[in-house]
DNA sequence: TTTGAAACAAACAGATTGGTCTATTTAATT
DNA sequence: AATTAAATAGACCAATCTGTTTGTTTCAAA
């Protein structure tokens, strides 16, 4: 029952694109070429240039949690580790990438915040699944002692979680590895009981 | 010698519709119909709508790092305060507009980024504008005393803009204020000597 | 008052965009 | 083998977009 092109592919395609130039930047001709599929196909399986945006949106989102509770969970290591383990390894990714292509979350979330309210819901569902994921591990490193309890842990997550989207803003605008650098530096600091 | 219409107005209207809906969202006829001008017009005054949205960019930035300036100087508050006092003021200005405007500097740069190299620059060229304007601020507040010195200045600087500029994505994607109390709970804290 | 350059106005053009339509092929099911 | 629905292909269309052109008005300097 294999068909030659499954969505997954579209999407994953559709991904890379949106995170390098942008969801406007990217034309739906773009993404038929890359995906080497006819307009008909897209146009099978999506209903416009709109939900293929959210679907991508939720393929990211799905990917990303799932690693991310993979790292997050790793029994290994205490919790504190786990949290600075997790944004080693994306901080590596970025460089290894020469910190061109941003977070697709982040990049979407500021293009199209206010401009269709499926992207809104999409956006906000997927970084609360951020949290979601998040939170856990830093209410166990708070419970076991390795990580500050000087605020609650949606605090402190929230807190994160904006310190390294903002970090990954700046780095994509042209100062590349040191707001990365700057990040993990507090990021220390502030799980530190 | 008024003319009728002035570049300043142009651009004021432009930043709001970038702001509001993003660069490539907004149309040059949209930004001509709500300046009240003539295509003829803003292609005397622009050479393209690329270099136009160049020249926003660096109208935002001038005209936020000298608001900044004044308050980060102002000798009637410790460098701390002055710190906490602008974001304060930042902060109140999102929830008056209902938390549906984000930072067109932090916007731009994710949708822009990679586009145009005149983008890229002026992203740049913006960003290390703020850190000028907040460093010394930083700086002054850990001779004196107030403020954390675990940190160098940069990075702290970084840090902060960091995570108040993920903040500022957190809260456009739909989670409204909760991340700005987020940040300056945790702003609080890591400013502690 | 004449002149020339900048500012203004609006019709226009060329390219591109997202989306539709019709027709054909594929593959699973009966 | 026949049937059916999904998948594929690509020509096509209407709308929109940026940018140009042509011509008029303004205004300051000569």
């Amino acid at each position: 029952m294999n068909r030659k092109h499954n969505k997954e592919d579209i999407l994953r395609k559709g991904m890379a694109l949106f995170r390098l130039n942008g969801y406007h930047k990217t034309g739906t001709n773009e993404i038929i070429h890359e995906a080497g599929i006819s307009r008909g196909s897209f146009y099978n399986f999506f209903k416009d240039k709109d939900d293929f945006g959210v679907q991508v949106l939720d393929f990211y989102g799905i990917w990303s949690t799932d690693y991310m509770k993979t790292v997050l969970t790793d029994k290994a290591l205490n919790p504190k580790q786990r949290l600075v383990h997790l944004f080693d390894i994306f901080v590596q990714g970025y460089k290894t990438e020469n910190y061109k292509w941003g977070c697709l979350l982040v990049g979407m979330s500021q293009e199209l915040g206010q401009v269709n309210p499926s992207f809104t819901e999409a956006c906000h569902r997927n970084f609360e699944d951020f949290v979601a994921v998040f939170e856990p591990c830093v209410r166990a490193g708070q419970k076991e002692g390795g990580i500050s309890k000087k605020q609650d842990s949606r605090t402190l997550t929230l807190a994160i979680l904006a310190m390294y989207n903002g970090a990954l803003v700046l780095m994509k605008s042209g100062m590349r590895h040191e707001p990365l650098a700057a990040f993990q530096e507090q990021l220390n600091l502030m799980l530190e009981p």
